[in-house]
DNA sequence: CTGAAAGCGCTTACAG
DNA sequence: CTGAAAGCGCTTACAG
């Protein structure tokens, strides 16, 4: 079957009567363009439905109107709604965007930047929870070399040493303030759930969380801090793992999810023990998915506002800002925390 | 600050002593090439961590290695997953997979086709739930056209009768399918809720879930069959209309949800009501989403098996496969579902 | 097996 | 204000 071929800015020309330059400049929306031919052109434009190649544009021009973003796994719609706030950010400032999953980057290879720079984008925006120590040199390097040829901004941790811009997510600050809050409620035994172990980013949850101990006057029990990852699974395996290895009167009253998939599993393994939440357990998420309000209890979690960080990380990729800002976050309250059951 | 130029195909060829033409001719992996050549163009290549830019190719070649998808929103990790198989199948068969989101693409312009024809791509899979009779002229032009221009495949309804290749997704099977389990379990009051209203497709699931009922010589109660979309909240607004319309002995004791999500919401409202799952009420969903398992009670879903979906539709995209399939999917059983209880 | 050359569809100095 | 022309970095007949 043959292909349609695109009119081009040849047809163009010749239907307006006027040097392909010239459609160009209306194109471009160069004043300099006298307003009959302007009208001529832009009759044609609509005549033959044309478009210009954004092939042709990469290669003969200096702004490409296009930018990348590079996230993790989007099972989890936390990252769905940073590309979404990002998405129509640059769709509204006229830029296209392009999705670049981290797994489909290979880091092993020997320089995987080139495979966003061979799309002649004009800046990335990349996500990064932290850096893990492993593969700490090859992701900055990863970085840097991007930098090379192109705008970047990362959302996440804070790289400004070494000269990145992006959005940092203070996860320490959010985790200290979670802590008050259940203190607030009368909780002593509170457990952390989920995370990579290999994170030693000094703004991690397990800062936050240690100080929030500190700060009460508690002690840190490391029974009550368990790894795991970021799926309901790790949830209900963490959970579970510290009330098997416990005798209930030790059992922790609330419980801090990294995220409200972990959260979910969380209250899979509180029912699994008879556990009532929150009469006998408290649960706090983050993220605050669409499904957070309608859990049984509601899930109280944390609003990172993902959809304007990816909006405002896009902003700062464009107009090459070089800040870093700190995202803001709320907690929303819902049922699923509540004052510590009285010990007896 | 000065961006970095990409080695080109001139440097390649300098530094290997060769002319540009070979230098293609190895990196597009033509046999003949003498070994000797071959070799020193490859070091070069690597030496200069070269690669062609993907705007040249698209220019000056016939084949661009690149197929779109449009998805929906990416709120519900359905369409995430959608995503993640195509993805993952267009890098398996070396190709780059464009995401376009189907509220980028503006379908009261002239012609949205030429947003995807720009990029050049060799082809586009489209999920399509349905025609809506409102648009039903306006996205079947969208269609044709963009038919002009590359492979198309659909994803989700049949319109093998216009001439477009794809994946059907049969859901009036799927809802007879699960009437049926329903009906098995003893159960005759049973509501359906979500969806547009609009959807007049004889695939929909309504036309399932009224010949299911038939079958079972139940009658349809149109209390029963409530629409609203698909989110938690119009499951919850859903099922609350319903439960707040009737007297208790008309409640329906077993719900079909159009998908995990409005299946989360009518969770919601039955524990609103007084209603325990699943002793009092059934739920099933649909997308047997990541979280299903960790419900309480656990989900009782339908697997589609999106990832394979999602592969399979790029396979034919690329391959140019002209044919209609119709998508696998399994109810996955969980404890949301349970016989009925006696009425008394 | 290999190279010189044309061409893909644009943008952008450079003249005028 | 406008056009002729060079150039962006590739691919692909066409000769050899």
């Amino acid at each position: 079957m043959k292909r349609a071929r695109h009119a081009t800015i040849y047809d163009i020309a010749a239907e307006a009567g006027v040097s392909i330059a010239t459609v160009s400049r209306v194109l471009r929306g160069e004043p300099s363009v006298a307003p009959a031919k302007r009208e001529r052109v832009e009759n044609a434009i609509r005549l033959h439905n044309y478009r210009p190649s954004s092939a042709a544009r990469k290669l003969a021009g200096t702004v490409t109107k296009t930018v990348g973003i590079v996230l993790p796994r989007l099972f989890n719609p936390y990252y769905a709604m940073l590309f979404t706030g990002a998405q129509e950010k640059a769709r509204e400032m006229g830029y296209a965007l392009s999705l670049f999953p981290w797994s489909s980057l290979d880091m092993e290879s020997f320089d995987p930047a080139l495979l966003l720079a061979e799309r002649c984008l004009e800046g990335a925006v990349v996500y990064l929870e932290y850096l893990p120590p492993a593969d700490k040199d090859r992701i900055l390097h990863f970085l840097k070399r991007l930098k090379e040829f192109m705008n970047v901004a990362v959302i996440g941790c804070d790289l400004s040493e070494y000269g990145f811009p992006g959005i940092f997510i203070n996860n320490a600050a959010l985790a200290l303030k979670i802590v008050r809050y259940l203190v607030s409620l009368g909780h002593e035994r509170i457990a952390l759930i989920g995370g990579s172990e290999e994170d030693t980013d000094p703004f991690r949850r397990d800062a936050g969380y240690l100080e929030g101990l500190r700060e009460a006057q508690l002690p840190f029990t490391e029974s009550y801090r368990v790894w795991g990852g970021d799926t309901p699974e790790s949830g209900l395996l963490g959970l579970n793992g510290i009330l098997d290895g416990l005798k209930p009167s030790f059992w922790p009253t609330a419980v801090i999810a990294l995220n409200d998939l972990v959260a979910l599993g969380c209250f899979s393994a509180a029912a699994a023990h008879g556990l009532s939440l929150p009469g006998d357990l408290s649960v706090i998420g983050c993220d605050n998915l669409v499904s957070a309000p309608y859990l049984a209890p509601p899930l109280t979690s944390v609003d990172l506002h993902q959809r304007r960080i990816g909006a405002r990380a896009v902003e700062m990729v464009i107009s090459g800002e070089s800040g870093i800002e700190e995202a803001e976050w709320d907690i929303v309250v819902r049922g699923s925390c509540a004052p510590c059951p009285s010990r007896g």
